[in-house]
DNA sequence: TTAAATACGACTATTTAAGTCTTATATTTA
DNA sequence: TAAATATAAGACTTAAATAGTCGTATTTAA
């Protein structure tokens, strides 16, 4: 249904606020999720991915929280969206870089390389997208 | 994870297939889920909605079959995805014109509006694909 | 009138997404 | 240095969406 996930939404709303609302001090989980009713655990886990994709950084103990890594026009959607969504792509077989991966109708599809160019022109649009622009 | 569901891979098969092999005459449900490897009955089903939205025509009982009811490059990427994604966008409040529409995040959310603009240049990218481009 | 096709609603199974639970680790401050 | 507050992370559960099946009715050519 070319839905993002939420987990996606979630960062995604996280990562704006702390472009918004950090001033060099850390931003903590508990903070933003009271703030848009999320899960705290969750988002937790989300911090934690956006993290080891360098797009936030951490401080752990009292007192810490998180910060962008980056500026803000410098943070593309399509980053969020690389470091959250699990498979990401119009099909399965467009996440791998093997064009067949255990596709059963990899010989008969006649549709993979027209999807592929569908592909490329909405990765462009997660790309030409920043955080920055979205404040 | 932003993908087309198989029932929309399924349709984009079928009709890419009727544009190539039907010359004049009907295509069976049969001719096309064999020749793909496709369930027999999802693929009817699938026709079926395309005959709604008016992308096919039926002819019932034997010698019956399936046409396109429109030239190939008439058929645009979007039309086959909302025949047959049941719930198209890139966020819940996305499908609906009422913004709000059971989101309970309405009166915090951050992301509505401009994720809203990425799905007017996704659309658009569906709306300039034809079939006729992919055979 | 039979065979071969579409029409369609209800149902089931499978997979994915979303959220929870638990424990461990790091750091500041009293 | 102990307590409080924060992140780190894996295992697990629940809920929802997708994918596929079943059964029956209807249409039409030969």
């Amino acid at each position: 249904m070319l839905r993002l996930s939420k987990k996606t939404e979630y960062a995604l709303m996280a990562v704006k606020y702390m472009a918004v609302n950090q001033n060099g001090k850390c931003i903590t989980v508990k903070e933003i999720a009271d703030t848009y009713g999320i899960s705290f655990q969750l988002l937790a886990k989300l911090m934690q991915q956006l993290v080891r994709n360098g797009i936030i950084e951490s401080q752990q103990g009292t007192k810490g929280g998180y910060r962008l890594n980056k500026s803000a026009d410098s943070i593309l959607l399509l980053d969020i969206i690389n470091a959250i969504e699990e498979n990401y792509g119009l099909t399965d077989c467009m996440e791998s870089e093997i064009p067949e991966n255990g596709c059963a109708r990899a010989n008969c599809c006649t549709i993979r390389d027209p999807l592929a160019k569908v592909q490329n022109k909405i990765n462009r649009i997660f790309s030409e997208t920043t955080i920055g622009q979205i404040l």
